[in-house]
DNA sequence: TTATTATAGACACATGAAGTCTTTGATTGG
DNA sequence: CCAATCAAAGACTTCATGTGTCTATAATAA
């Protein structure tokens, strides 16, 4: 029960992605070294993104990764249901329709984090100032 | 990132042990064939709980686990801490005191789910009616 | 064409969850 | 005391997933 590191990795990738407001593509070997993580693996995370629509890549030379529209509305959101997914939290036995009480707290709860995650936008923490990978 | 299959049985059987509220202890055996899990595997999880302080267990013939004190203030996030560990879901790069502000969403975040399992009784749930293991 | 860059998939490795089995120790009842 | 009962603890296996590497392929710019 821990949010997985490449959660985190695609957290500073578009908190800096956000932040900066390059006008061209960042390439993913720039972005791997601030994190110091391995340029393939990021790839895989920011396919993710791109999958999700949050980002859009450009092969061939001065390729790379860029912001794909709508830059204010990004909330935490987004980018961890892009990379963890939106299943549920809370799973048990089978698929029945009726879920017991056990589990409408716990969809609650989840609900309760998920509503913080999505009213708080990448933006407003990019505005703030920014702590991370420098 | 799920709640493991232990939570969920923690949570069934401490909704059963206030539901029901019997004056001798239940042992282990009838406990997991409720649930349809192994008793070895069961006992463990409940040891747990007892570490945690919220139920007692009594060791020879007739014995089995038992509430401890306080019935009506068990919440949700009680069992949770005792079966999950209280670490937080989102850790990262090392152990700075200077949380960065990405961190610090996320906390928050954890935060709004927590306080919800942490205000949800579980006997406000089991007065309700409990759907669950029979 | 060649260099650059993302994409995809196979692969290896570490970690933790899930579950079994056995031993030990404590308790009750005869 | 003796035997049956029951929780506690630890070793162990199995499996799923996260993490990461490597290589091949495809797309694009110079
Ligand atoms: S929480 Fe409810 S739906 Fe889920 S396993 Fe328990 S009884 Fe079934
Ligand atoms: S979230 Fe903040 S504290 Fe955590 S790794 Fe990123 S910069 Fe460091």
């Amino acid at each position: 029960m821990k949010y997985s590191k490449a959660t985190n990795y695609a957290l500073h990738t578009m908190m800096y992605m956000i932040a900066i407001e390059p006008n061209s593509p960042l390439g993913v070997q720039q972005l791997a070294d601030k994190q110091g993580v391995s340029p393939t693996y990021l790839s895989k995370i920011l396919t993710k993104l791109v999958k999700a629509g949050l980002i859009e890549s450009a092969s061939g030379a001065h390729g790379g990764y860029r912001l794909k529209g709508k830059r204010e509305d990004i909330s935490f959101l987004d980018i961890i249901h892009a990379v963890e997914g939106t299943a549920s939290l809370f799973e048990c036995c089978g698929s029945e329709d009726s879920k017991c009480l056990i589990h409408g707290v716990m969809l609650e709860a989840e609900e309760g984090m998920e509503q913080h995650l999505k009213n708080t936008k990448m933006i407003d923490v990019a505005r703030k100032r920014f702590s991370g990978i420098s």
